[in-house]
DNA sequence: TTCATATACTACATTATTGTGGTATTTGAT
DNA sequence: ATCAAATACCACAATAATGTAGTATATGAA
């Protein structure tokens, strides 16, 4: 019941750099300060780029910044960005052959569950993740 | 956001004995009937065995019975019984420095979310799965 | 133009999850 | 007691997710 581990990075390190949202964090900082695998978090970065969630800056003095203001950066862009999307739209329980006109008398209770996490992904922005200073003491 | 295969394997193999839950199956009609990996269900079915979910009897004639009525098996034991079920109680952002004591502002929705999905785990039971009738042709 | 330092890319390594093969052991009808 | 048919067990295979290594390419300050 979490995201993938890839998606929770891209949720630090987007959340990292809203702190000040015009620097320029060449990977090398970041990799320092979330003590995230360094090549993994490279790959990840650019997988944002090309996402327009973040925006690369290559060369010597280089980096990413992020491409909007956090408050338009919401967590459920970034986790479609980095892992398929419809996952967190099926059953809970695997079947295919039922939906919301077949429900099993779970379904009913799963549902609205399920509509309220995608919104909760939907409404948060990196602003509001941002706010509590215990989570940014990286 | 799902159950893990092996869980949603379990759920469904609990659901299909508990159309006839006096019923002996051995594993082998399970596996036809519910087309998943031979040797991969029949373990599943041992391990459901050791946390009482299921009843073995071993030699010739014999199989698996659910050991207690559906309405007595609730889908959270069948997956705390299949992955670890600590997994469903932590941070959706994969932070620990924080909790319910130090929330940031997802928190206050996360964490309503997170108790209403354990919740439908803990309160369904397999006899409330079993009521659709798409479930059940498998 | 050079060059230090950055990202981009490709291929491989490790780990966790899921799936397979072969054999030992159990059991009750005969 | 025998034996067909079932579970239990152990070791390995395939796949997916995560992590690592090395090289190519880009860029701007000097
Ligand atoms: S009806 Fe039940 S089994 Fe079907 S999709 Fe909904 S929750 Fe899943
Ligand atoms: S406060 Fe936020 S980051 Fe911390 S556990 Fe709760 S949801 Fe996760």
């Amino acid at each position: 019941m979490n995201l993938s581990k890839t998606s929770q990075y891209a949720i630090r390190v987007i959340s990292f750099m809203a702190y000040d949202n015009r620097q320029i964090y060449p990977a090398s900082v970041l990799v320092k300060k979330l003590k995230i695998s360094d090549k993994y978090l490279k790959r990840l970065l650019t997988t944002l780029s090309k996402h327009g969630i973040v925006r690369s800056i290559q060369g010597r003095y280089g980096g990413f910044v992020l491409d909007k203001k956090p408050e338009n950066i919401f967590i459920y862009d970034i986790v479609a960005a980095v892992e398929n999307i419809e996952k967190y739209y099926g059953c809970i329980l695997g079947f295919s052959e039922c939906s919301d006109e077949n429900p099993c008398p779970l379904h009913e209770k799963w549902a609205p569950i399920r509509d309220e996490l995608i919104n909760l992904l939907k409404n948060t922005s990196i602003a509001d993740v941002v706010k509590n200073p215990k989570i940014m003491k990286f």
